[in-house]
DNA sequence: TGTACATCAGTGAACGCGCGTTCACTGATGTAC
DNA sequence: TGTACATCAGTGAACGCGCGTTCACTGATGTAC
């Protein structure tokens, strides 16, 4: 990955890889508002100036955070569905599942790239990509799927051209009312999902395990697979 | 509504009104974590520590700001709900217009219930309520539809068991299909919402109205109206 | 191989802020007899 | 109706914290000739 690395640049990528560790570690505990550079230089045992060496600015590390956070996502659905020799089927179970545990697992990490965003925060563009690429991983059993699309009404002029660009991104042809039931599937497990890692299943759905499962199994349906 | 109202009483009342006033201001500007009771105290003119007459904490003054958050929602979704003379679908459209326009007149108001809980606050008791009524709200024009709820996968024993107890809360016979119909509705709408506010739409679904129409149209149809 | 210079990590002090909460207090407004 | 007392709003100072960022600096590690 990294060719012939000098002693210092090993070292200064180890350096920033510890803050970013120590910074996750604050993320997950206290969530992304309380992150704190001089927390992070105390734990570091180090004067909280150096820090600047590495990190322009808080911001510039929260956005570092952000993007490892999608890439660590992408990475971990990609992982679901390259699986051998499942069925699409199979896949959109995987990659739902997947996206709960890593949802549940460090809630505050979600949070940080799917929660509210950080007040005085504006995501820069480098977060755009990573962010797709996950979009892209939660579809792409979509585009696997041959079975028929149950006859919901049908999206409009304006809603079938942005469909048709999607499509086109994903580079799958995907006709409208199959990328319409796509995109329907995804926001209802990201709903599910978010309503209850925000406590608005509590006493209904408790646990949330009988509802996600059936979410999965109705999206299923609702994409053809 | 306050029968007698002693003129203590009521500068009180007006003292308090005032405090949550600009506590929604700031809230609205800089989302919850920015929450400052010394900045309320300023813009009222006021010492910091005279707060603590009417609120005994930060925390306090949070949850009254989310039960009042709560409330508004249900009591305008409960309008919505309550126009004379219209189908249950048209209550149906209704209601999610009025939600999704509701949260995005003030999104730090809805992060503030359904965003990412604020760290280091824990919900209590009180909020569960108002919480429950907005529910209510969401899911009556579901126990009025009438229509067929397509065959999608059918809920198990455990889930069946839940939305029993979830359709017996609301006090209307309705059958698990329904019922599970309804709060996947519930939850796609939110998800949408939830991924249109969080920017995740951006560049795909931009502007979002064309895909919550249809997610509104395609729910509505899910729930049989 | 040895020396001169440049790069870079980390220091330490400071700037200029912010915050929630407690506590003893003054002085006005209400209440009971 | 008038007086004594209790209630309550608001003051002002303080406690004990926190934070991000800048700046001139030392001293070690690398690089070029």
């Amino acid at each position: 990955m990294n060719p012939p690395l000098t002693p210092r640049a090993r070292a200064r990528a180890q350096a920033i890889d510890q803050i970013k560790g120590l910074a996750w570690e604050q993320v997950a505990r206290s969530g992304a508002p309380a992150l704190s550079l001089r927390a992070i230089a105390r734990e570091l045992g180090i004067v909280s100036s150096a820090l600047y060496r590495y990190f322009p600015s808080r911001e510039a590390l929260l956005t570092a955070l952000i993007i490892d956070a999608y890439a660590d996502l992408a990475t971990t659905l990609r992982a679901a569905t390259a699986a051998a020799r499942a069925t699409p089927a199979q896949h959109w179970a995987d990659v739902c599942t997947v996206l709960r545990a890593w949802a549940r697992a460090e809630p505050h990490r979600f949070a940080l790239i799917y929660g509210t965003p950080v007040p005085g925060y504006a995501a820069p563009v480098e977060t755009i990509e990573p962010a797709t690429d996950v979009m892209v991983e939660l579809l792409r059993p979509a585009t696997a799927a041959t079975g028929a699309v149950p006859a919901a009404p049908a999206p409009d002029a304006a809603l079938t051209a942005q469909l048709q660009r999607l499509a086109d991104s994903l580079g799958h042809p995907l006709p409208a009312e199959r990328a319409l039931a796509a995109v329907a599937a995804v926001s209802q497990v990201f709903g599910t999902l978010m309503l209850e890692l925000g406590g608005h299943l509590i006493g209904t759905f408790d646990p949330a395990d009988a509802v996600f499962d059936a979410t999965v199994a109705r999206t299923a349906w609702m994409i053809g697979l």
